[in-house]
DNA sequence: TTTAAAAAAGACCGATTGGTTTATTTTAGA
DNA sequence: TCTAAAATAAACCAATCGGTCTTTTTTAAA
């Protein structure tokens, strides 16, 4: 029956984007499930038809949310031929991340990693898998660039990517808290001048 | 000296020590009032003869958790004389910050940040008036280089103190999420390194 | 158009939520 | 030691929590 399954899917799919916002914006604990039926349009009975709990929605949600990211900076990446423009891609996008955020409430991994540290580790266990494909994702830029001659030979590949995910969600965080972007834009600034004057040749 | 406190302060002062690390963990959403009776060791009448709503206790929680923080880097400043002494001082307490964490939990300014910035307004305003201590403390200091010959005359005070903010709330966050030191450790030692080659003489 | 299956509605569940109220106990000053 | 006030316990509240179950509606193939 695959036009019943496609509805189903398409219902599950509508509660997934309808609820990502609110995780995000409100947390794990922070979201009733009244909230999800309302940003939905359904009743409990259509919610839990297509999820076992509302553990498995956020979940589900959160993938989602960090799909979103990653695939958008998976497109600019691609786009880009040196390493160097890579990179600076991935900062490009983050410039204009809070003006106008992919998911309502900030960045996802961020949100959930904080929140879900020391309180839910299926969560906890969805933010690594995602935080370990954007490491990834940095390091074999770097990789590719020394390979290339744009980098120093003796670049850590594994430490840049460190610092470049530290220094995004810290100003993320900061950005955030005052509302104001300018401590983003600091980090992603002084992340370009790295670029300039640490790892180029 | 004032020894005597009244058992109504005292008892108050209970509510926060206890629940402070509840919040830092669970977060203002999930933790409940059940949580906080279990570890005070009061029913819900003795809480609320102290405070009027969990909101307060919250906030009461979320100021003695970042009072602590502020307090042990407070010491660690006031001990050093050189700029440099004193920035390395505030770096090395934040080597130790997650093995020996001074309130369950993590950063209580990252976390509640995190959870706040979207939801809790007085939160976030108690959350942005520690951020703007802690960014004073730090921009203090580098002006305190600058005149004392340590750092160069260009450096930007207010730049490297977000620069310095959001690394170490990024590496936190990083570090928690994944159960690593090494991710905080990385941020930390980068910062050592920019102490000494872009803001030293 | 009929029909069986899938999807969704909506009533319902016990437990828990933050918070109040009243009764009891503890405190501390005279 | 007495006593009024302060502090706390414990019962209680309506509302909401996440989740289940039964009934109704919608779907889509024959």
């Amino acid at each position: 029956m695959e036009v019943t399954l496609s509805k189903a899917e398409r219902t599950r799919q509508l509660i997934i984007e309808r609820s990502a916002p609110l995780f995000n914006q409100k947390g794990y604990a922070g979201t009733s499930m009244q909230d999800i039926m309302a940003a939905s349009g359904l009743t409990k009975g259509g919610i839990y038809g297509h999820f076992e709990s509302k553990e498995e929605i956020a979940l589900a949600a959160f993938e989602h949310a960090a799909g979103i990211i990653t695939r958008m900076i998976g497109e600019r990446i691609a786009n880009k031929e040196s390493a160097s423009d890579k990179l600076k891609a991935i900062l490009q996008f983050y410039k204009t991340y809070l003006f106008s955020p992919p998911v309502q409430g900030g960045c996802p991994v961020l949100n959930t990693a904080v929140e879900a540290d020391d309180t839910n580790p299926l969560l906890r266990a969805s933010v690594v898998k995602v935080l370990n494909r954007l490491h990834k994702a940095v390091a074999n830029i770097v990789l590719l660039g020394i390979e290339r001659g744009e980098f120093k030979r003796e670049t850590d590949a594994h430490r840049f990517s460190i610092l470049f995910v530290s220094m995004i969600e810290g100003g993320v965080m900061l950005s955030k808290a005052y509302g104001d972007n300018k401590y983003l834009s600091t980090v992603i600034s002084q992340l370009e001048h790295m670029l300039g004057s640490e790892l180029q040749t």
